[in-house]
DNA sequence: TTTAAAATGTCACTTGGATGTCACTTTCTT
DNA sequence: AAGAAAGTGACATCCAAGTGACATTTTAAA
């Protein structure tokens, strides 16, 4: 099932009838709230994803509740939005439209994602490798064995290869769904186990902020 | 055997000897009313169809007489037929190329077609052998009797070769129909019978996450 | 319709690895 | 050099998955 996240009628409904016409299901939503919502209890192969919605931003919207579950994203982007959007692309997994677009280009570019969605997801730096559907990590393509919360983490810092991610994120993404109050050494400790496991120094300390994985 | 239905003799010819060469048997007809009786009698694995024929068009055929008949397809168009077609297009079970193009590409498209083909219907793993359409497991090639509910489970691990399925993802998917709330045990515990049953080990548990298949 | 067999869903219990925190040390920054 | 942030090793606790048994529901057979 695809989801559509968009605010302008003219745009949804003509959508609408296209993925009918090509027998797809398409769940249709207008805003930023009501997604949140559905995403926590469905899983859609697919999100059109609208950056200018009435009650929030669609690329927020996306870093905090998207990009975890590793779902393809294609963006609709006003041509002055351009700019901005471009940067949090993870290309390859994502993409992106500007406004007016075709159907034919639309399909077109699902096509492409789908196509690439059949092959694994794999990240790699130096000797490092992450297979996202897997939920393996591999040294030297030998597995290691990480407990979920391990991964979790690691997850978070190889999807943001190249980009800081702070302490406070990690509480926040790996703590989100328990009312716990966790202690900021958990997380320290949690990195210590996961360079200890990997005996790598991939993962940089930046002091005060956070974390960070570079690719050359 | 694959079929070409192509009235323009230099195309034809040229993928007359790329499929020679590549040992692939290819029959040729050059018109919509032969391409009808042939197919009365004759089940091709593969169609390349051109849109504009002599006597008549492409994409009426394929609607007509071989959508039905569930042969994968492959259309050949001019650029400027291109905004028709994608319409009808079943996308993923069928694709479509613009001339001119080329022969690489072309056994590109065929040889994923063909893959995803045989993907959806056995999918074996070790000595586990999942038939997709029959709905049936066999372990060393002998029927292994499975109760409903095993096998919905075990044929969302299937379809998941290779890629976690979370635990969620299984209540989802298995209980989407009722409204019931279900136990989380109760997932525990369908895998449990199904391992005892098939009596493998082919399904790893991701402790926190899920669990996964892997093919080796 | 009745009845037995099979399937399904839940419970209580076990277990070993996972998790979170502490007290302490080291490293970085100014 | 001092203070703050991050790293370390050890430890107590917890919890997710596994298990066997059982109650209930569904199905098919008589």
């Amino acid at each position: 099932m695809f989801l559509l996240v968009e605010d302008n009628e003219s745009i949804s409904k003509g959508l609408e009838y296209s993925f009918k016409q090509n027998k797809f299901d398409l769940k249709i939503i207008d805003n930023v709230s009501e997604t949140i919502v559905f995403l926590e209890t469905n899983n859609p192969e697919l999100i059109i994803l609208d950056i200018a919605l009435p009650d929030g931003n669609g690329l927020d919207l996306y870093e905090e509740y998207i990009k975890e579950k590793n779902i393809p994203t294609i963006f609709l982007t006003a041509i002055d939005e351009e700019e901005t959007i471009v940067k949090g692309l993870n290309i390859g997994a994502d993409d992106y439209l500007t406004k007016p677009f075709s159907t034919k280009e639309l399909f077109a570019r699902i096509n492409k994602i789908l196509r690439q969605r059949n092959k694994n997801t794999i990240i790699k730096v130096k000797d490092i490798k992450f297979d996202i559907d897997k939920m393996v990590v591999y040294k030297n393509d030998v597995p290691v064995e990480l407990t979920s919360l391990e991964l979790k983490i690691l997850q978070i810092l190889f999807l943001n290869v190249n980009r800081v991610v702070r302490r406070t994120f990690l509480i926040d993404k790996v703590y989100e769904w328990t009312g716990n109050d966790i202690n900021d050494n958990t997380i320290t400790v949690y990195l210590k186990r996961i360079r200890e496991k990997l005996k790598t120094d991939i993962i940089i300390t930046i002091k005060g902020i956070g974390y960070r994985i570079d690719e050359e």
